[in-house]
DNA sequence: CAGTGTGAAGCGCTTCACAGCT
DNA sequence: AGCTGTGAAGCGCTTCACACTG
């Protein structure tokens, strides 16, 4: 993984809402006031983010919405299609395989794997399951960017492993685990229920 | 909803990953850094975190695994059950449903809802799926205590609305947008996508 | 000794405030 | 006048380091 400038991650979270803002404002220019309204953040914070990737916007106006959202998008990374394998094609693997926002935002899915031997073969919205053996040379082949882990938490770290020896570098972790993983490979978690746990913390009495 | 001790909210979220290492630990004891190791987390960071709820430790010894995680559970709010509404019966919904996450960690489904005619009356893993209309009279009878938002992004606030109207204050929203609730309401955003977007970053040359 | 609990230092993100540009 | 870009201040979380304890 080529080394970039360094953006704090709540920058590039921030960023990604940003996007999605911009990208259904109608209005030809846009204020930071008005991303931040948006976005529920501060002002200054939009600012600040959008700082770490150049200047973009003129004083008094405020940034030119189409070019700002195909600035950040570039820069971002997410210009062009990355490709997604997804592991496990439980309940929550068919959701995510079904989710339109992946493909509506540049993901590609080109695999999907599992090692239940009633699904291997199946196909689930056009994409045939293959045996989790099979993982290691269709990412060679199909030169996959990343991988998902949607696989019961016993699981998935032998998971994770086994996409690492791939050659996979970017993986989104949606098992309730923590995985351990070698310093170039990014893991991100999703996990469906600690929010929900917070949430009970608030609640009481 | 009453006022209680400031916890931050990482802290909070941390919580709820030991709470799942304390669950499958099989010694009797355990250690701040064993801990730590787990959730990959500094030592110090887990002894500061549960320092918020009080003092579990032994020095010399460590933390009694089963007490500790006992004493966590109840003052996070998780000793009992929290009924659940789920609104959204298509894809991420159901998959939502059939997660055995949430009912293995005392969540319980109470109630689903959709508002389209095809999918009303009928059934989703034992749970009739109600109309939207009906929100309102369910929350109130079945006394619920949280909500999921789990339709698209265009319906989401209006599904907010309607379950801040309905007396709930605690959401969790799956629809990739920022909702406007008032400042009596918690709403915990799981966006599935934003984690990949990020990854596009790192991912790039 | 092994390991907790915590004051204090360190660090990084957020917010302010304002100079500067149009 | 309106709004950006940013140095500096503010603030809160993280990490250190060590006194203390069984």
């Amino acid at each position: 993984m080529t080394e970039r400038k360094q953006i704090p991650d709540p920058t590039l979270l921030r960023m990604c809402r940003y996007l999605r803002i911009l990208e259904r404002y109608s209005e030809p220019t846009i204020s930071s006031a008005a991303i931040a309204e948006a976005a529920g953040v501060n002002a200054a914070q939009v600012r600040k983010d959008l700082s770490f990737f150049g200047e973009f916007g003129q004083p008094g106006v405020g940034y030119h919405t189409k070019e700002l959202l195909a600035s950040l998008k570039r820069m971002m990374g997410l210009d062009e299609e990355l490709k997604v394998i997804v592991v496990g094609a439980g309940a929550l693997g068919s959701a995510l395989i079904n989710y339109p926002g992946f493909e509506n935002r540049g993901f590609r899915i080109v695999a999907v794997f599992d090692n239940n031997p009633a699904k291997i073969g199946h196909r689930l919205r056009g994409y045939e399951i293959m045996p989790f053996d099979r993982l290691k040379e269709t990412v060679a082949d199909l030169n996959v960017d990343i991988g998902i882990i949607a696989v019961p938490r016993v699981s998935a770290q032998e998971v994770a492993d086994a996409m690492i020896a791939a050659g996979i570098t970017g993986i989104v972790n949606f098992a309730p685990v923590t995985l351990k993983v070698p310093d170039d490979v990014v893991v991100r978690g999703v996990d469906l229920t600690l929010q929900l746990e917070t949430l009970a913390y608030y609640l009481q009495d």
